[in-house]
DNA sequence: CGTCTTATTGTAAATCATACAACATGCATC
DNA sequence: GATGCATGTTGTATGATTTACAATAAGACG
């Protein structure tokens, strides 16, 4: 027995499950799911891949994997993301914890969920050697998926428009310069609903983080608009002030 | 090599790992801890354990536990609720998973970080095997705890607030015929700021979920208040609605 | 220049939040 | 029983915010 299983050892006592053999607690694994959701152009998508093992083979499945034993669990999903996207620098939000028993046919294997947003034509994602292929899913037309994959990207869904306004997500599928108009269009695509155009220009400018550029529009044939950028320091200055932001 | 051994090595293998021997995956284990707060009169307090076994010997702990190999994490957390407190039926509620690598000196531990909120009178918690005692902490005055326990706490007690509304549990801490003063004690200790009378009522009054009673209060010095019980289909039926509610 | 399209600003009405006041009611005391 | 006390309960005036919709602006294009 290593020594590492002589400290689990001691760890297990102070439980006083002498009843329960110690190997029976370290056979087992966690993993992170990562919930990619896509957005170009007015649609959200997910990022799947198909399973080309088993279990679940030919399945749909969140982009996933175990934790290396030495990587923190936060670390882990932007390592998938990034095996899968090749995107850096993209902040990744934990959504939660899935643990029922037979969750993996395999074995006791908890998931950490985590979520993101990113701009589906910035990335190139390629299968790695156990997936046969990925795909962006219109969140309307979601194949059966592996495991618990489809409570996962439900509860992803849900966190997402939280997310999209209290971490600014949103900044991660616009240019840097952008106009109102598509600001707009990202969050009536999350929402799910019309924004009145005269309103949301008020209430988004009311907040200091966005950036009146000296730049237009160029070569539309309308009136051109004016460009904004996003202004990361004034945004965390908002949410230390303790920032309450709807729509 | 057990069977089931066998079967993780199938899900190493989907990933490409050759390279990392299979037994380092499984040499990691996963726990709840609880962060339990307590409210009576007006106080809120948070319930800890005092290590009684190293690592971490005679420092104050959150409740927790590692989660047995044929437990759902959900249940796990109740277990350790349970085992503390006698308190069943109460709703608790997952925070967020905390994975870094040397977060646990003895190996590699994740750990799930749930949080609920009792009435402190409900119960004598008492202190299991490995534990020297449990007491009610005052948030104003936490001792160094172990672990990254400080961390876990303050992401619960951020929790709080949403979940007192969103899963009532307010309901938790109140007698089953209880005052609208009362509540709005509730209310005020919990956002820590005063609540205007008036305007507290009529807010909370707009919701189906308080049922008016046929009784009021017995045996006090000054005009008695209206009796209210909550009533949880309303409840539920609001949250379905997709219900949004402040102070 | 006139028209098209989208950008931008403005405004009236409705709704909601806030602060504060008035009144109600049971108990205690005289 | 009349009076005062303490808290419960309801009302209202004010201002802030939201909403719906309209008016105007500015470049492209013929």
């Amino acid at each position: 027995m290593t020594d590492y299983l002589k400290n689990i050892e001691s760890l297990i006592q102070q439980k006083d499950l002498y009843s329960i053999p110690i190997d029976d607690f370290f056979k087992s694994a966690f993993s992170v799911d990562c919930v990619i959701f896509g957005y170009h152009d007015c649609q959200l998508k997910v990022l799947l891949i198909e399973r080309g093992t088993e279990p679940f083979e030919n399945y749909w499945a969140l982009p996933g994997d175990l934790v290396y034993p030495n990587e923190d669990l936060d670390f882990a999903a932007s390592r998938v993301l990034k095996d899968l996207t090749s995107l850096t620098d993209i902040s990744i939000r934990q959504v939660k914890t899935f643990g029922k028993v037979n969750r993996h046919p395999l074995g006791r294997v908890i998931t950490v969920a985590y979520t993101t947003l990113v701009e589906t034509t910035d990335l190139n994602p390629y299968a790695s050697s156990w997936a046969k292929s990925t795909a962006w899913h219109s969140l309307k037309e979601i194949p059966q998926l592996a495991f618990d994959h489809l409570e996962i990207l439900n509860e992803a869904r849900k966190e997402l428009n939280s997310l999209v306004i209290s971490e600014a997500l949103w900044s991660q599928v616009l240019p840097a310069k952008f106009t109102l108009t598509q600001l707009q269009e990202v969050f009536e695509t999350l929402l799910d609903k019309k924004l009145d155009k005269g309103n949301f220009r008020k209430k988004i400018q009311e907040y200091s983080f966005l950036q009146k550029l000296e730049e237009s529009q160029k070569n539309v044939n309308h009136r051109p608009s004016q460009l904004y950028s996003f202004d990361l320091n004034s945004f965390n200055k908002a949410i230390i002030k303790g920032f309450n932001f709807e729509m």
